[in-house]
DNA sequence: TCTACTTACGAACGTTGTTCGTGTCAAGCT
DNA sequence: AGCTTGACACGAACAACGTTCGTAAGTAGA
């Protein structure tokens, strides 16, 4: 099966895509190999240094094989995501706990996210056909009208909530490669952010230097916490 | 000065910068100038295609040129998001106005993005010290406060919501781009996308299949407006 | 055995961001 | 006027990137 075949049937209805000849299936197609590998060496050096050479080089092989498994690096980056979301486990809905549930549905990508440090980037193209995702699609909305929210809404908070999931591990993660990578005089820890801001003229940034502390506070996920809890709230109206 | 002088003075208080002799400075520095050919490429081709090299050849000059002025293109991305963050107006705080004076400050900010397709990638990495950006966090500080939220939400809010603007320009500048340049076997429409969620699975799927008409509604900005008005309106209590 | 298909891979192409060394030119000081 | 200093320009090159092409080896079905 060529790997272009492959990803347009991906986006297919599944009830059409099995009437081909069986012709034989390999065990464990190539192709989840190729993911297995690829996830590792993110999860290791971070889904910048994962390029085709270097995911060759895991796979002991050269850039060129690659590309019969695979159509090109932007759908590598869609079988990753993938993978992630068929890792995500959906509990089935209760209209007492529906907070709760969609909320841990949302740590659950995140912390997948973060495992692998910088493939939200390529979370953000995605074509919102891959069975995976709308696996988790449909998990989420199951959740949210159970809990009795509209359908318009329940749509459009999970667009929002998966958008947000995916910007703040971005974010975090190119925040964090900065802080171990990067030259330290460039870098600032939060203690010396905070230090700056208040260093600012108090005449044009009141708010700014009074509340410095706040701006850069937050520890572990509170950001994320606040934000993903704002948006829940809204929803109950 | 030395581009590398020039961005760490960029992230220092200006009380301290301008000590030095003044040296006759230009009238109009040459970094501006390639801040706005670089905006110019942008707007018309997108950020994607604005390279070193696009980018020199628009000023008539090589690419080993553009160094002298910028740092990196990471350094370059700072400087044109600067640029826009200086083109937004803050409105004086009112009590009574503030969630819509909110709303209209990301309204700004989203359509100064969407002007420049794809340059939101720009503003994830960006460290918090650059002053144009702490005007507008300043403004935005001040519009909250007004509002009588707390300081640590309109702290938490403002980080939100300029996290979910910059996410959301984004992935609709990828879906434009992708629309209007790619094959056409691989775009979907969204009558396109809605008839491939009915034809899914009923029973593996039925809350996607029946609601996939919310699933891809949203003219314009509908979903921004829910989004953003979903966050604002959290903001009160 | 023949045939069709999958998988593999060396070599190369065109781009990208970036560096180095050298050169030019104008302003400020003595 | 002569000298120094700094800003600016630029050709050439480097390493790395994604991707394509042509071809060869291996394998399942007829």
């Amino acid at each position: 099966m060529n790997p272009r075949e492959r990803r347009a049937a991906r986006h297919q209805p599944p009830n059409l895509q099995a009437e081909a000849r069986p012709r034989r299936r390999r065990k464990t197609p190539i192709v989840e190999q190729v993911i297995d590998t690829a996830l590792d060496v993110t999860a290791r050096e971070g889904y910048e240094a994962l390029t085709m050479r270097r995911l060759a080089d895991a796979l002991d092989t050269g850039p060129a094989s690659l590309y019969n498994h695979v159509v090109n690096k932007a759908d590598l980056g869609e079988l990753l995501i993938g993978r992630l979301c068929s890792e995500l486990t959906l509990p089935s809905p209760s209209a007492e706990e529906w907070r709760d549930q969609i909320r841990g549905v949302c740590e659950q990508l995140r912390d997948q996210y973060l495992r692998y440090p910088g493939i939200a980037s390529a979370a953000f193209a995605m074509v919102p056909t891959d069975l995976e995702a709308v696996r988790v699609h449909e998990g989420m909305l199951a959740i949210l009208l159970t809990g009795g929210v509209a359908p318009q809404s329940a749509a459009w908070a999970i667009d929002a909530l998966l958008l947000y999931v995916a910007s703040y591990c971005l974010e975090l993660s190119i925040a964090r490669r900065r802080s171990t990578r990067d030259d330290t005089a460039w870098v600032l820890d939060r203690d010396e952010l905070r230090r700056r801001l208040t260093a600012l003229p108090a005449e044009t940034f009141p708010h700014t230097t009074r509340h410095a502390t706040e701006l850069t506070a937050g520890e572990g996920h509170d950001r994320f916490d606040f934000t993903v809890g704002l948006m829940i709230a809204g929803l109950g109206r």
